[in-house]
DNA sequence: TTGGAATGTCAACAAGGCTGACATAAACTG
DNA sequence: CAGTTTATGTCAGCCTTGTTGACATTCCAA
């Protein structure tokens, strides 16, 4: 199949591999990949009025328990108006739930409830089952790659964030 | 299709690039990533009062001259009630041109004008110049791992449009 | 203690998805 | 030829999710 330009430069020398149309694909694969990275967790979201905002929010929840919403906010990259709204419905919902700050009260911290793990757990399984097939088909020298990629593409304010969820928890 | 096994592990070889905690970091870095891939391209056309949607297209009708509405919109996977709106008013800004069909003329086979290709250069030169530095920064190795799990990821069907792209123009 | 900064909420608006209904023209089919 | 299907465009209306503006509460430092 897409052996097309698996014709590798050796060892650094040839920049073959920078051309524009070598980056066109990039930018290309990068487009589908994208939906299809977001497609069955979407599935999932549309049943229940929900959309990926909110699978966004409950991800980042999930992943730091007692976040405030200006943290939330930053990682998230929304205006703090948008997130609101989001954050609003999920707590109607009973998903997630807000405590006040103990030590500044000005300051929200989120959980997740039993029904928000319940759904976040829906959710990435979904979305992780999709990434599991990917990386297995790939293989391991290929994620590695994948990362590196990745990595050297996020804006480096969202690198700071990116490593930092990356921490042993 | 002679080469199926090819993309297995290796017996023997460790799986542990297949944790959960291996997927969770490829989420998020798919995540950030994607911020950073569109966030260049985003701030030009906010200038000019477009969006991502605007931006799509105007990629696509590049990629393919002479393109059908029809297949525009399974490329990019939105209705046409949505599509027709970006397209009405990349044409009224004299961006985009539409051509009645030859053979068929029910079709209307889409070009981009002088000024259409001058912005998709400017569009294109901003994201390429990312990819540039992100694919310079990581390598030719990973970068063929990077596109083999992106290829990997897609849905099939959107695999096939891909591939489409790919061929030689 | 008082004014500014930080945090979060509510209201209103815009972009861009979506569905449904309908119109037109051209192509196809019996 | 009549009827159906296909390709496209348009109108109306809804939803999600981004935006800005206004405002309340809380903290902290001068």
């Amino acid at each position: 199949m897409a052996e097309v330009q698996s014709t590798q430069p050796r060892s650094g020398e040839s920049l073959l591999f920078l051309t524009d149309d070598q980056l066109r694909q990039g930018i290309e694969a990068m487009f589908f990949a994208y939906r299809g990275f977001t497609a069955d967790p979407d599935r999932i979201l549309q049943d229940m009025g929900y959309g990926r905002a909110h699978h966004r929010a409950i991800h980042f929840i999930n992943g730091a328990p007692g976040t405030t919403v200006n943290n939330l906010l930053s990682i998230l990259g929304v205006t703090k108006q948008s997130l609101n709204r989001v954050l609003r419905t999920l707590m109607a919902d009973g998903l997630v739930e807000s405590r006040v700050g103990r030590v500044d009260k000005r300051e929200r911290h989120l959980f997740l409830t039993e029904a928000g793990e319940a759904l976040e757990r829906k959710l990435s399984d979904a979305q992780r089952e999709r990434m599991r097939a990917a990386y297995r088909q790939a293989g391991p020298e290929a994620v590695a790659g994948f990362k590196r990629v990745l990595e050297a593409m996020m804006d480096t304010d969202l690198q700071r964030h990116y490593q930092k969820l990356r921490e042993p928890r």
